[in-house]
DNA sequence: CCATCTTTGTACCGATCGGTACAAACCCGC
DNA sequence: GCGGGTTTGTACCGATCGGTACAAAGATGG
């Protein structure tokens, strides 16, 4: 018996590596070891729901560790200084590609396109919520917000496609910096 | 008849479009209007030749209309003002995805590997090339051009999840404005 | 106007696609 | 250990995949 939260992480994966369109049953069932028979049984939508439901377990995770702590955790720079590290280990430096911004420059962005769009709002949003709590004002907040946010994604196609994760590494550390730095 | 050329600005669009592995020879055929007799006529090697050769074209007119420029154009603040102004035109405003940044995130990276990581490798050599040429010292020049052309790619993945094209004029107004500055 | 060579449409190939049907294997309360 | 519901593997569906074969159609040189 298994369920489908187990399978999540296994599919997510796939879908990172592959993209939607590059996703076949057969890499799925390679994945996760399960038969179409099984797989069917636990996302009787096929595919497309296996995909929501990988994309809602990442926003999920998002929101826990990310979102609400730059909303609320105090003190503000620890929440950020958190967010760093947590980009940092979820996307191994960079190794390991944004199911959410893959999604965002396909097709099937249209499948998922309420997803996608929330996922990067909010997180644009709370990064600029935890921004205007060190003391920036509401305008520089939501710029430098939206800024870190694109950087980061950047920095994934940018590390992935020179093979060089220290790139995406060195990013966030400016990125830290450029926080602190404009903070003072 | 048909020449190879011609049909690449269409084939380019339907990659963009669809990722390389979600783009089928019936949408290739429907958008260059070609059937398969044509098409494996022009490009025997199928799907993979067609990709190949697009990455080919998009690589010269870079190197032709960006990177040459920032290594040799004076004066070099006018060449990565141009640079900008070619971004903002190529992408249409983020309404249109970077191929090469697409195959970079998936797994089509592999077949493309060398060219794409020379595209981006010549981009932001050329990009530090000119901010050394401004009056940037060499680890600033470098470090900063790293920064930009990330921050173009993340502003492209950003621009399409939110829909929002004018998060990308913005994010290019803003780095056009940091590199004034950092000039200064 | 014909012979030749290039360009094109179409029929077809085996493989694989996403998805369904369903029976065997399994687990459970009893 | 037996009956009933759940979980799973497998065979199969029509459609589409990338790619090939080839003959009709078009252009070209004489």
């Amino acid at each position: 018996m298994t369920t489908r939260t187990e399978t999540l992480p296994a599919l997510a994966e796939v879908f990172r590596e592959h993209g939607y369109a590059g996703t076949s049953l057969a890499l799925i069932s390679a994945a996760t070891g399960l038969g179409k028979g099984s797989l069917y049984h636990l996302f009787p939508g096929g595919k497309a729901e296996m995909a929501a439901c990988v994309i809602e377990e990442i926003d999920a995770w998002f929101e826990a560790n990310l979102y609400r702590p730059l909303r609320e955790q105090d003190p503000p720079e620890r929440a950020i200084s958190k967010m760093f590290e947590s980009v940092e280990r979820y996307f191994r430096s960079g190794r390991r590609v944004c199911l959410v911004g893959v999604l965002a420059l396909g097709t099937s962005r249209d499948l998922f396109a309420e997803a996608v769009r929330s996922y990067f709002v909010r997180w644009v949003d709370a990064l600029a919520v935890a921004l205007r709590r060190v003391g920036h004002n509401d305008a520089a907040s939501a710029a430098l917000a939206e800024e870190i946010v694109a950087q980061i994604q950047g920095a994934i196609v940018l590390a992935r496609a020179l093979d060089e994760p220290a790139l995406f590494t060195r990013a966030l550390a400016t990125l830290r910096s450029r926080v602190a730095t404009a903070a003072g």
